[in-house]
This record gives structure tokens, sequence and C-alpha cells, in this order.
RNA sequence: CACCCUCCUUGUCGAC
């Protein structure tokens, strides 16, 4: 007989949310992997709020389930209570301290990280790799190359980390060292490198890596044709397009955003509702080149549909969906725009989302100054 | 004890 847990791990693994939180309901006898599990699917889809009210109804939490929630809040960047939960768990495993850490340096918090860092208790590979990767964000690579030779038994992660730091530096040189001391190179570090050819604008030696490269799948596919398409050879990205062995919703974006930077909006949308499968990545990007073609109100008609299929939006996509009411000054859909995120409650801290927000309503209240002061006049005449 | 959570590469947006 097959265990419940099972079976609802396959469900959860098979997108079949709804089922598995059937049959987790049903469960007769629900173990700690069972709530665990629960719990990871619902933070996983967004719903916070939910994982929640389970893990507070779990009978035994134990450090994985303190950790699934913390991961939850750093996902929905709610740091203040990724840190709260962080410091009220009885006792912390390695993987709360690591995600933790991870979270602070996806914040952007330098400082923070590194006195987390100093206070982990085992600070393992995991925690080494995300400080090293973290100074290089930071760009500050010479800290990143002390930690990094100061890490024991470093993994593929470890040099790949490090190399992609350089790239993105510009630091051609040293990328390119790295990379030919790398122990055992795997798919990710050929693609870093590449992927560093590409982005410095070394199109013809980033060629010449994907030609000789024995690790190519579609992200190598997908560097060297955005490559071409930010070189604005969009020719020769289509053909590559049509020659990958294998494309994936990414391939398919990246053309998207290449036809309607040339112009092609007809062909990118055509490209877009042929998808098979359409993340919020794909559909932020189809409203962004609306926006960018000065089509607001086509953008703005696509959100709502991405909204009414139940799309998980982002910041980008309610950014450019509040950028595109500023510009046709609909007072009305902003402020809907505005409840709806009053009422998720995710995007309360989100700069970006804010920014946009204060300038729809900037905005439109000039047009309704503006509109008012005509009225004014007209009743006046 | 094992399992499930934490690190690296490709696509959208990010306020002088």
């Amino acid at each position: 007989a097959i265990s419940g847990t099972t079976m609802m791990t396959a469900y959860a693994q098979t997108g079949h949310v709804v089922e598995a939180k059937e049959l987790f309901l049903r469960m007769p006898e629900k173990t700690s992997v069972s709530w665990n599990f629960m719990i990871l699917v619902l933070a996983n889809h967004k719903e916070l709020a939910r994982a929640k009210t389970l893990f507070d109804a779990m009978p035994e939490r134990t450090a994985y389930s303190w950790n699934i929630m913390i991961q939850g809040y750093v996902d929905n960047s709610r740091f203040q209570s990724a840190l709260a939960a962080f410091e009220r768990m009885p006792q912390r495993s390695t993987a709360s301290w690591n995600t933790v850490l991870a979270g602070l340096v996806a914040a952007g918090h330098l400082r923070e990280a590194e006195r987390v860092f100093e206070a982990t208790p085992h600070r393992d590979l995991h925690a080494h790799n995300t400080m090293v990767s973290a100074y290089c964000k930071a760009g500050a690579l010479h800290r990143a190359r002390e930690l990094f030779d100061e890490t024991q038994n470093r993994n593929g992660v470890t040099w790949n980390t490090l190399l992609s730091g350089y790239a993105t530096a510009g630091d051609m040189a040293r990328t390119r060292s790295v990379f030919d001391k790398v122990p055992h190179r795997n798919f990710v570090c050929w693609n870093a490198l590449l992927q560093a050819y590409v982005q410095n604008g070394q199109l013809s030696t980033a060629k010449a890596t994907f030609d000789v490269s024995p690790c190519r799948d579609v992200a190598s596919w997908n560097a060297m044709m955005q490559g071409f398409a930010e070189e604005g050879q969009l020719q020769d990205a289509e053909l590559l397009f049509q020659r990958m062995p294998k494309r994936d919703v990414v391939s398919a974006t990246a053309l998207v955003v290449a036809y309607a930077r040339h112009g092609h909006i007809t062909q990118a949308r055509a490209l877009f509702d042929g998808l098979p499968v359409r993340d919020t990545i794909a559909w932020n990007a189809m409203i962004a080149a609306y926006t960018q073609a000065g089509l607001a109100l086509d953008a703005l008609n696509l959100f709502k549909v991405m909204d009414l299929e139940a799309v998980p939006l982002d910041h980008a996509s309610l950014s450019s969906a509040l950028d595109a009411c500023a510009t046709l000054a609909a007072l009305r859909e902003g402020k809907l725009i505005h409840s709806s995120i009053l009422h998720s409650e995710l995007f309360h801290s989100n700069t970006i989302v804010a920014t946009s927000l204060i300038t729809m309503y900037a905005r439109c209240a000039r047009l309704c100054e503006a509109k008012r002061a005509f009225d004014g006049l007209t009743k006046r005449d």
C-alpha cells in the first residue's frame, strides 16, 4: 500500500496542490513529514498565512518546520518576520542559520550577514558559499577572494560563485584564470564562463566557448541567444531559437522581449500566446513590452487577464500595471490594484511597488486637478 | 540512521 504521505508528495510535485491538500485533510494519522510537507507546499505557493496557521496547529514543530516558515518569509521579502521566527525557535539547525544568512544577503544587508556568519556555530560550506556570493554581489571581490581562499573543501558552487563574481565585475582576466583552475567543471561552470563573455560584449569568444563546451544545455543556448539579442542581432537570435534542441519558457521570454525591443509587438504577442508554459516573468515581460511600446491599454488589459488566470503576481507585474494606470490616468483601476495589494499583504514593504503607486496617484491627481480646473472654466463660461 | 528545508549559470521590472 502506498502511504498517504507518499501520495500527497506525489500530488504536490505534479502540481496538484488542491488534491494534496484534500488528501492531507483526510489523513487519519498525519505524520510529521506530512505536516511539514503541507506547510512547504503552502509557503511555496505564497499562501504564507495558511502555512502559518498550519504551522501553529502542528502538534510538534521541528527545526525543519521552522526553517520552512523562515524561508517562506524570506521569499516574500518579509525579513523582519523571518528574523523574529529565527529568534523565537527553540533550537536552530545549521540550515536555520544558513536560511537567515541567505535572507539577509538577499535583502542586501551585508553587515548584518557578516555578523550572523560570525555567530553561526557550525559554519559549513553552504554558509561560506553564501558569504562569498554576498561579497561578490556587493562588489567586494577582494573580500570574496579572501573568504574563498579560507574555505576548506570548496565545491563546484564555491568556484562558480567566485567566477561569476569576477565576470559581473568585468574582470575577464580573473574570470578566465579561475575557470582554468576549477578542478571539475560542471554545466554551471561552463555556462558561467559563456555568460561572462556575453555580458562583457565578447560575443565571438562566447560563441567559441559555446562551440567547444562539453556541457551544453538549454541555459547555454539561452545565454547565446540573449547575447545576439542584446547586440541587436535579432535574426541570429531567432535562428538560434529555431535550432535549439530544447526550448523552455526562458528561451521564449527572451525572444518575446527581443521582438518587442525591435518594434515587432505583434510577433512578440504571437509567440507569447503560443507558449505551453507561461510563468510570472513571461507575463511580466509581455506586459512591459506593451508599456514600453506606449500601448498602456494593452498592458493593463493583459495584466487583468494575468490576474484572472490566477498567475502569481510579483512586484514587477504590479509596478508595470500601475505604470500603465498612470499613463492612462486610470485612477479607478489604480485604486483597485492598490486595494488588492493591501488585501494580499504581500507587497506592503516593497519600495518598487510603492514608488509606482505614488507615481500613479500623482499623475492621476494632476489630471484630476486639470480636469477640475477645466470644468470650472467651462462653468464660468 | 536515512529522508524533506539553506549556496553557484540563462528570460521581465527595480525610484538621481
